[in-house]
DNA sequence: TTGTCATCTGTCACTCCCTGACATACATTA
DNA sequence: TAATGTATGTCAGGGAGTGACAGATGACAA
């Protein structure tokens, strides 16, 4: 990796983390452009060459984490249950998160304080991740033979699953300081919607 | 009602109208606030008066189904199960639809159309009423005498109504004229819904 | 009818998000 | 070291959204 990457990937890192120190410190809302490009010393302009938009930044691990979920499920049995596989799919991301170095791991926990004062961002994610939730639904189809316009099974599938990330990812109302305690509650999460549903549901005529 | 209320109550659907049409035609995002303002022949600042946002005017379905699920879920027993009870508020926001004029009935049929064209549209309406999303927990939880703070079964329990909710009304892929059409299936989501979850869940331990 | 009061509206100026274009500075490779 | 490609800063500008102020228009009482 030559010393234009690792420059590239150093300014990228410096202004995630000036960009959520700020969030926290100050708010989202009130938090401008022109301030996380200054804290790391660059321009407007260039910020936007390295995040799309302010939510981008914020929405930094859902873009991780549903290319995570996308592979996943590539590589889930065909025979397996629609469902039961984008569960696993989940727990890759949580594996992740288990696997990811000291900086990452204050990362995640400081988009998730951030998504705690400000709930109105996971529906941002939601509305980023729309593409994604759409590919994944038409995987879904695709994998139980169904047609996903006359057929809402693999939309309430995905729907569903989802659900269940960003309830456990939210943990609302918890002072959460370690990415174990985040990650133990993320599965313990899936162990209650896994016994909420009747076996076979997502595979039903 | 006095002149004046009718005048604005008429401003306020023609800017609707006029928005939901241009939407439709030329696309959500290249479409300006003085665009649709320019059509009712008032001001862009006149426009933020009566919509908050531009996403206001995409979301208005979203707002006025939201305020039924929070007055029906008040009146439903306390000891009918909690997502039953969500359930029911998911079917009052369905007979709203199909009382409704007209007029209303048109815009409904935009609007889906106009998510349909748009699934970020979607996330969006999750942000917006991310408040009412927490109200509701509070309220089921409340009402099945749990801890929000650490039990997360009631932000599952409506996560799961939303999403619900959501899938039946995008009915993505289909052309779709008619509202009883559109009712029609999100019914029948319901119904799937309804099918999909082990007896008592929502009140396991 | 008229005058007063409340409210609605338009204009203006402003901040912030985001983009395209262009010139410059820098790293890479030969 | 020279040539090339890429990253950055500056500048200009559009669109969303807001605060402040003045003028227009209904509401209402005398």
């Amino acid at each position: 990796m030559g010393l234009r990457e690792r420059k590239k990937e150093k300014t990228r890192l410096a202004l995630l983390d000036a960009a959520l120190d700020l969030f926290l410190e100050q708010g989202y809302e009130t938090t401008t452009v022109e301030q996380i490009a200054g804290v790391v010393d660059v321009s407007s302009r260039t910020f936007f060459r390295y995040f799309s938009s302010k939510e981008h930044l914020a929405l930094w691990w859902h873009d991780h984490g549903e290319e995570i979920m996308q592979e996943c499920l590539r590589d889930r049995p065909l025979d397996e249950p629609p469902f039961t596989s984008l569960l696993h799919c989940v727990r890759a991301v949580i594996a992740d998160m288990r696997n990811s170095t000291p900086e990452d791991t204050d990362r995640f926990l400081k988009v998730r304080k951030l998504y705690e004062n400000n709930p109105m961002l996971v529906g941002r994610a939601v509305a980023r991740g729309s593409q994604t939730e759409l590919r994944l639904v038409e995987e879904v189809a695709r994998r139980t033979g169904r047609d996903p316009a006359t057929d809402q099974l693999p939309a309430l599938i995905v729907g569903f699953a989802m659900a269940a990330m960003r309830v456990g990812f939210e943990c609302p109302g918890q002072e959460i300081t370690d990415l174990a305690e985040l990650t133990g509650r993320m599965e313990a999460t899936l162990v209650v919607v896994e016994a909420s549903f009747r076996p076979g549901w997502d595979l039903a005529a």
